[in-house]
DNA sequence: GCTTCAATGTAGACACCGACAACACCCGGG
DNA sequence: CCCGGGTGTTGTCGGTGTCTACATTGAAGC
């Protein structure tokens, strides 16, 4: 190829974080069954089998994709208590709560991916350490909150999943175009505060449950 | 074909229902990817455009599938409550949780199409009415529980998102290898329990929030 | 009972896809 | 300098979804 042409450089630099975007981009705009290697390969002005090089196999990459998606949901949901690390516990784990949601919702691409139905058949190492990365950060603060008094009656595991379910299923329930159909004026963070106030209640100290 | 061979008659006679029902198994045994219309074609032994019959694309199949699941859902969470029915409404919206928790965890086949992130995209009205119909069943007991005094400050149409929330969050997340590792070997059904009435608290009364 | 017709199943074709293998290019460490 | 491994390309294979033209059937209406 002549030595000015720019356009495309045999190597692309940055291939394998190329598709990963791109992957994002069409599950967002067209669904996860409109995923093909071949049409990100086109759309990235890359021959169909250059994909293999970075990604053995489709479900591989919907696994890179579900990794790159709970890592993305950590960081959001560990920024979005940051600002309470200083007060109680319950405020810091109705944060986390609210960090994931609002996630869930502004990132609706990676929450499909993270939400797959298949992903975890295809599960490597770095997906369930990811995984497991985030359940730990609820788990913590879950554990912090036993200890100031709170649900001391129940295992900290299932108080564990129990409030990652809440935004989980929150953000997945939503995707449904009528859910909550006969509310749906609430300003979203509105909506958020009161479901997890329904979790983890911060408002009204009064109304805790021991 | 001769008259006394009933192998193959020229109508399957009931090929919509059998395409479902083996869709079904393909999904519990190798996934919602591995699905194609040939395939089960194949094992059903009939030709690969006798399903096009039925269904007009592998998306409606799907819709179609998610249909039902939520109606199997809605009778399954129905027949949960049903030997509560003249009990209280906290009491009853606790065994609609537990009833559907308990349904996608037994069937997570079915759970799986109704989990599957594009089935919305492809929603024709049937899967709409099916989904709207189960929202139903649990709005009708959120505003008899706030009836009763419970929850009175609370929006009915998020409490009720907040109610299905849970069921649906926990079971999908219950589809990951290690969510609740350290608790593996609780019982089910007193994890569903001990779930549910984190949500609606039925068995310390004094504990109820207002 | 015969005809006719819509519903259902079949067979072939086409474009697209995932995966693999053989080859081409390029950069950096020796 | 060179050369080896990483990256991209091209060609190929079987499988898939969907469309179309054709075959078979059962049943409704005469």
């Amino acid at each position: 190829m002549a030595a000015g042409n720019k356009a495309r450089p045999y190597h692309h630099g940055d291939l394998r974080d190329a598709i990963l975007t791109r992957a994002a981009e069409i599950i967002g705009e067209r669904g996860i069954e409109a995923l093909s290697l071949r049409a990100i390969a086109r759309d990235l002005g890359v021959s169909h089998g250059a994909p293999n090089r970075h990604f053995r196999s489709k479900a591989e990459l919907l696994a890179a994709l579900a990794t790159e998606a709970w890592q993305a949901a950590r960081t959001a949901t560990l920024a979005a208590a940051e600002k309470h690390s200083s007060e109680n516990p319950h405020v810091r784990l109705n944060a986390l709560g609210r960090g994931f949601l609002r996630w869930a919702m502004n990132n609706p691409a990676l929450f499909t991916a993270l939400l797959h139905p298949d992903v975890n058949r295809y599960a490597d190492d770095s997906l369930r350490i990811a995984q497991l990365e985030f359940e730990q950060i609820i788990h913590e603060v879950v554990v912090e909150t036993q200890a100031d008094g709170r649900y001391s009656g129940t295992d900290s595991n299932v108080l564990t999943l129990y409030t990652n379910a809440v935004p989980y299923g929150i953000a997945a329930l939503l995707r449904t175009p009528l859910a909550l159909s006969g509310s749906g004026k609430i300003n979203q963070d509105e909506l958020i505060a009161e479901l997890m106030e329904l979790v983890v209640p911060i408002r009204h100290p009064g109304d805790e449950r021991q």
